[in-house]
RNA sequence: GCCGGGGUGGCGGAAUGGCAGACGCAGCGGACUCAAAAUCCGCCGCUGGCAACAGCGUGGGGGUUCAAGUCCCCCCCUCGGCACCA
């Protein structure tokens, strides 16, 4: 009988597809758990990261229902998004009709993968049934002041023909999606608040144990805290405040300069009042137009000018000129600093180059700094020095102690900053959710009222590469009366960035079919969070952060009592051929399609869960393909050439106890077969690597094949070996699996049993091997019994002949002795 | 530059401070076969040796320890994140 896993594996998708085997519902009475594998964007197909992604998040789920968890997988698609656009202008389909044909065919795709998906609670974010509550969650945005519009310079993507937001810009400047230089525009836009959470979204990082440490630090990096003061300085012939933040304020008796961005307000009003604002306005433009990367790259080339006002210390009462710098970033801190060059480097090269004095106000303990001839700025901690009354004091209470008598002075306040943006969410694209908002002349900005929820997209737009809106262009679709006065109004053109759609969408999972709204409290308040997420770890500070951020925000509306989303994060690594990320453009893709038409799902998914642990990249091999697959077939073998044994006694035939087995050698089967369970359940649940699990059930079937059952009681035992290594390989390989417990007489599916229990007394050794040591290395071997005490290990082994004849007229200082393992014996020369 | 991950056989990878290299891939030898495939059995870190065995060995150098891939210090390489954030 032939291992036939085509039909094998066509037959058991059917029965879990009509039986529903993997539906969940909400059942307070039962513990839940929520697995969730990042939703894939349906671009067509599924690839070889789709599908670890999803063989690792399935594994889990059919391993966690079998620990008895009411357990929620869903799958869903993220299908609003650019590709479709594109996809549209080239072949002249829709993009909506080329996007639902993509995800029918990827939903078949992951049901030929035997995925255990609910899959009731399919969602796919272009469904107006969907995105009616992503604009719903935009209105409370709104409501709460959360979401604003304001003029900015803003990412522009030439390529993709649309802004973006500061977390979607990568790699130096470059367009997260196309890879295409970002430049900036000053642009009016949608953003949301998302630095009103900033605080708690760095806090709460530590309460997620069960996030991988590197993604936490991702995160800590991007969101930037930093402490320090704000204060004041005031412009001599004006009187204007100017602002700046500092997080040494110790430093404040060595402000030489100060140094305003191009862009700060105070500019403009300088350019009026100065004699040469003419020059100092083409220094302002040219520096705008600067792109970001010249502009903000380390070690490029500061650029100033000194604009002829003057500012006062107000610490020190000294007066320092005011420059105009491109290296002051406007949308940090207040846009203005204090200049203090003998202590940072920035403000040191420039201040160099400019000729303004370095004074030394710190020194490292036991050294002294001249102003004049030091080659670079002096950042560490050291001694403050001319600083009276403070000089003396060491940096770290030099900077609490000085704000303090700052504060006490009203020189200065407290403050802290942080380097994440508020987020970017209009996209000028169509294929988005559309921003439900409406212009009036006489209201101006009005909210689409709820009840007129979903604006839908227009099915039929022209798709141009203008870099407008599209929906800008479609006259009938945008104008629209004023909710407010019933007067001609104007619809929002721009859309919503996606990562907003995704934001939400494991909400949505837990009441998929409510129309009244999102989701329920009683379902999110059942399901959420999730237990575990599986997915990229490209994902940690875009995706990552936006879905911490919407569940901190519904769960203040009183929507849910979450405020994380997710309790256990596993990023699993690329998929590599040759040496290199599978890509199109390299040309060393493998189609998930073909492997699973050559070799079936359960191969494909027993290779990706054998070849690496989840967390590093997996070297994809046809060769490791085959010896998946080489695998299955002796686990096949193992049971067919075998059934008129495995079939006997079917049913209500308890295992053979520890006890009842005399034999040494079928001790060690039973120990095997209870060692396999004890291994698999703890690499699974602990350790989260699966690789090992895969490599003890191969141990086990190594020992099965070898095992020539001849009695009664043998044959039992095999029995129990051969159900064993079917059950726990089941969430592995669940067609074969099922196959072969129902061809070996069983009738409930393995689906629906609960996963073995290793038997404790099965797990005790008899005997083990004792390594003996000489000064550390290793020089005989003594197979004793198990469980000797330390000093009858001792005994033992100094008693054995090989080891007396060794230690024959040698002095021996020292014995160690560790019980079951091994005995040291140190001697002396 | 700063922060983080990682360097173990020919390869993917195992190892609560306690026998380094589990498991698999590749390779080598053998069985079966007219032959091949498939399958099965055996070998498989490096060096020396017919062998028993000995020496060396987890990026490099130091240290702690009876014992270090594992802990501590310094350095190298590599991958990733951030990068004029005041």
């Amino acid at each position: 009988m032939d291992y036939d896993f085509q039909n094998i594996e066509k037959k058991w998708q059917r029965i879990w597809e009509t039986e529903g085997t993997f539906n969940a519902d909400t059942d307070p009475d039962r513990e839940k758990f929520y697995c969730l594998e990042m939703f894939p964007y349906p671009s067509g197909a599924l690839h070889m990261g789709h599908l670890r992604n999803y063989s690792i998040g399935d594994m889990m789920s059919r391993f966690l229902w079998k620990r008895g968890f009411n357990v929620l997988h869903p799958i869903g698609f993220d299908a609003f998004g650019l590709p479709a656009e594109n996809a549209a202008m080239k072949s002249n389909t829709p993009a909506g009709e080329w996007t639902w044909h993509n995800i029918e065919h990827m939903t078949d795709q992951l049901k030929n993968m035997g995925c255990s998906y609910d899959w009731r609670r399919r969602v796919e974010t272009c469904n107006p049934d969907y995105y009616k509550w992503t604009q719903w969650i935009f209105l409370q945005f709104l409501k709460k002041g959360l979401a604003y519009r304001k003029n900015a310079p803003v990412n522009w993507c030439s390529s993709c023909g649309t802004v973006l937001a500061n977390e979607q810009v990568i790699n130096d400047g470059h367009c997260w999606r196309c890879d295409t230089q970002v430049v900036k525009r000053s642009l009016e836009q949608w953003f949301l608040k998302i630095t009103d959470y900033a605080q708690e979204l760095l806090d709460d990082l530590d309460n997620l144990p069960g996030w991988p440490e590197r993604v936490k630090i991702m995160q800590r990096n991007w969101i930037g805290r930093s402490t320090g003061a704000r204060l004041s300085f005031r412009e001599k012939s004006t009187g204007e405040l100017l602002e700046t933040f500092t997080t040494r304020f110790d430093t404040i008796f060595g402000v030489t300069f100060l140094a305003l961005a191009p862009e700060h307000p105070f500019v403009e009003r300088m350019i009026s009042l100065s004699p040469k604002g003419e020059e100092i306005r083409k220094f302002v433009e040219k520096s705008v137009t600067q792109s970001s990367i010249e502009r903000t790259a380390v070690g490029g080339e500061k650029e100033g000018i000194f604009t002829g006002f003057t500012a006062v210390n107000p610490v020190t009462d000294e007066e320092v000129p005011i420059l105009i710098a491109n290296y002051i970033l406007m949308d940090y801190g207040t846009g203005a600093i204090m200049g203090v060059p003998a202590h940072d480097q920035r403000d040191f090269e420039f201040a160099r180059k400019y000729g303004l004095p370095v004074k030394v106000v710190i020194t490292p303990e036991g050294q002294t700094l001249e102003g004049e001839t030091m080659e670079t700025s002096f950042e560490g901690e050291g001694i403050v020095c001319n600083s009276s009354p403070f000089d003396g004091l060491p940096t770290a209470r030099a900077i609490p102690g000085m704000i303090d008598w700052g504060v006490e002075k009203g020189y200065c306040i407290p403050e802290v900053n942080f380097r994440i943006r508020d987020w970017l969410i209009s996209r000028q694209r169509y294929w988005g959710a559309p921003i439900p908002v409406i212009y009036c002349g006489k209201c101006g900005l009005v909210p689409v009222p709820e009840e007129d929820l979903p604006v839908l997209l227009p099915e039929k737009v022209k798709i141009t590469e203008s870099g407008k809106s599209p929906l800008g262009e479609d006259e009938e679709w945008l104008s629209v009366p004023c909710p407010s006065c019933g007067g001609p109004g104007r619809r929002e053109a721009d859309t919503m960035d996606t990562f907003i759609c995704s934001s939400w969408y494991f909400f949505r999972y837990c009441s998929p079919r409510e129309d009244n709204a999102a989701f329920t409290e009683r379902d999110a308040n059942y399901w959420m969070p999730v237990d575990q997420y599986i997915g990229g770890i490209e994902h940690a500070c875009l995706h990552l952060i936006y879905a911490r951020f919407f569940t901190k925000f519904f769960a203040d509306l009183g929507l849910c009592n979450a405020r994380e989303p997710f309790t256990r994060l596993l990023t699993q690594g690329m998929v590599i051929k040759d040496g290199a990320k599978m890509s199109k453009s390299l040309g060393n893709v493998v189609d998930p399609d073909e492997i699973i038409h050559k070799y079936g799902a359960d191969t494909a998914r027993l290779f990706i869960l054998f070849a690496a642990p989840p967390g590093n990249d997996l070297d994809w091999t046809e060769r490791g393909v085959d010896g998946a697959n080489r695998f299955l077939r002796r686990v096949w073998r193992l049971a067919a050439e075998n059934l008129e044994l495995l079939k006997k006694e079917r049913g209500d035939e308890p295992p053979l106890s520890m006890d009842a087995l005399e034999k040494p050698a079928l001790r060690e089967v039973k120990r095997r077969i209870h060692s396999t369970i004890a291994d698999v359940t703890r690499d699974i649940e602990e350790e989260q690597q699966f690789n090992t699990a895969v490599a003890r059930m191969m141990e086990l079937l190594n020992t099965l094949s070898s095992f020539r059952p001849e009695d009664e009681r043998e044959k039992r035992l095999f029995r129990e070996g051969v159900d064993v290594l079917l059950a726990c390989l089941n969430p592995f390989c669940p067609h074969m699996t099922e196959e072969l417990w129902a061809l070996t007489g069983h009738e409930t599916p393995l689906a629906k049993l609960p996963w073995p229990k290793a038997d404790p007394a099965a797990l005790e050794k008899d005997s083990v091997t004792i390594a003996v040591q000489i000064n550390g290395k290793v020089r005989e071997k003594a197979l004793l019994s198990a469980g000797l005490s330390k000093e009858e290990l001792e005994r033992e082994v100094l008693a054995l002949p090989q080891v007396a004849r060794r230690l024959e007229g040698v002095e021996i200082l020292r014995v160690i002795s560790v019980p079951d393992r091994l005995v040291n014996v140190v001697v002396k020369g």
